[in-house]
DNA sequence: GTAACTGCAAAATATTTGCATCCTT
DNA sequence: AAGGATGCAAATATTTTGCAGTTAC
């Protein structure tokens, strides 16, 4: 698996400990996160504005993607599969549990292809389903 | 096609010259709405206040939709199939033109079902396409 | 007439920007 | 040393709430 440090290499990222924090955070949860869920994380409060701007860092990077949800709040977890930068293969399914509330990517399951009417050009996909997730159906 | 104010009257509402306005908004349209395309329709600006909890209201009445995009807005699309309170049937795709940015509920393109990983039940399915649309291809 | 809806003001939240300081390389 | 990253303050933007006046039924 790789690494915080690792990452912010190959991305020609600075490493800082604010960054090197936030990957831990990433890599080490199955969920994605909200801005929030990193904001107030348990070591140590982040600036608000130290959060924004990592996070939009870490997109231009590909090293994250946005993950839309219908209630204001979007989430972000990491590009498992390397991302070029600007252009994401994120095209796996979303998973968001209504009883637990985290979203989870899952990285196997790729978003099916539609057949869509006449005229429309199909560039990206995404795809998310709720329900309850496996802790929660225990 | 069903009237704005068919559609207040069914869903037990007050019929008033606002919620008349928009509705209106959402019937001569294809494209899905913003909050911001609302606030500023061209008749007359809205009050933003009106207009959030306008929207509420449909929401929770089953008339519109969210649509969830991966930049920050939301949309609110009109729901075509009689939906429950409460309980969507939004069951199709939505297809958001990266030229001319408008999001078109593609009512006939049903989402497919995944297969799920084992533990994962799924109850609801969104699924945005992106890409060109039958205006912007021409 | 009563309950529901609206608009205004203001509070609470969320996001962006500027700048001085500190940290990486 | 130089450029990038951070933190603080403050400017913007977004969303919510309270209340008084108005409108629909």
């Amino acid at each position: 698996m790789e690494t915080g440090l690792e990452i912010l290499k190959r991305s020609g990222l600075s490493v800082t400990d604010g960054r090197k924090r936030i990957l831990k955070l990433f890599l080490g949860r199955e969920a994605a996160l909200s801005h929030a869920d990193i904001e107030r994380n348990t070591e140590a409060a982040f600036d608000r504005v130290t959060v924004y701007r990592t996070l939009q860092t870490f997109l231009d990077k590909g090293i994250i993607h946005q993950i839309p949800t219908t209630d204001n709040s979007i989430l972000y977890a990491l590009c498992k599969h390397k991302c070029e930068e600007g252009k994401h293969h994120d095209n796996h399914v979303h998973f968001i549990c209504d009883s637990c509330d985290k979203t989870t990517c899952l990285d196997d399951v790729i978003v099916p292809a539609v057949k869509l009417p006449k005229g429309f050009m199909p560039i990206n996909s995404a795809m998310i389903v709720s329900g309850i997730c496996t802790d929660c159906k225990k």
